[in-house]
DNA sequence: AAAACGTATGAATAAATGTTCATATGTTAA
DNA sequence: TTAACATATGAACATTTATTCATACGTTTT
């Protein structure tokens, strides 16, 4: 059964702000991109290596080290950080070392922030 | 076994730079608000309801039947909109109407958008 | 070349999460 | 008060996800 049906009796009020909705709606794609960036945000040891590298640009022992996790658990999550372009890394002899990737990072984070602290 | 000894050789020379992030880190209550304000960002049908949110104040059913899906499945989801405090609602009648509680979500959303866009 | 070091990665497991289904709650109409 | 409507909610199920363990890869040292 269609979910009109279901609908509020008002509903024929409401149709064009629908339409106004729809026609504003970003493509599905845009949608599942934004979500997906946001997920890697939405997990406290991807937000605590973020604020690690807010400070400094450092190697993934440090990390592992200064979080006190795993040399494992930490390069897991840096693989999503780097897939989302959140961080980018470098090579130095045996050792990788991470930052940050832009500044949307830093911002997107103060943000949040903001909205907890109000 | 402790994790000092995994890191690497140069430690030493990096510990002034631990220190110095271990005095930036945020609380741990304020990491894990971060993470799970960001969390409610972080799923397409939540992202969607904000979407419909930026453009006019809907009842449940409006936004049940422009997401194409079930009443139920809407209201779960607006239940944790609320408890991070994106969204507020008011009652009409048998209605309860949903709007965006302040402007950081648009300001967050847009930074994303920002990101995934460059 | 072999060994040691730092990092990455696949598989497995446990925990978290989104949707569905059935039903409860609160409001209005009859 | 009873019935109908709009929304909320608990339990169950399927999917996703974070960590651990074992091991592979790439670099440097001996």
């Amino acid at each position: 059964m269609g979910r009109e049906e279901m609908c509020c009796e008002a509903h024929e009020l409401h149709r064009e702000k629908l339409e106004l909705v729809n026609r504003q709606m970003p493509p599905e794609t845009e949608l599942y991109d934004l979500a997906e960036l946001f997920k890697t945000f939405g997990d406290s040891t991807r937000i605590r290596i973020l604020f690690v590298l807010f400070e400094a640009e450092v190697c993934v022992c440090d990390l592992a080290q200064v979080l006190n996790m795993t040399q494992s658990a930490v390069s897991h999550q840096l693989k999503i950080l780097k897939q989302n372009r959140l961080v980018k890394c470098r090579r130095e002899g045996k050792s990788i070392f991470y930052s940050l990737a832009d500044d949307h990072v830093r911002t997107i984070i103060a943000q949040g922030q903001h909205h907890i602290n109000e």
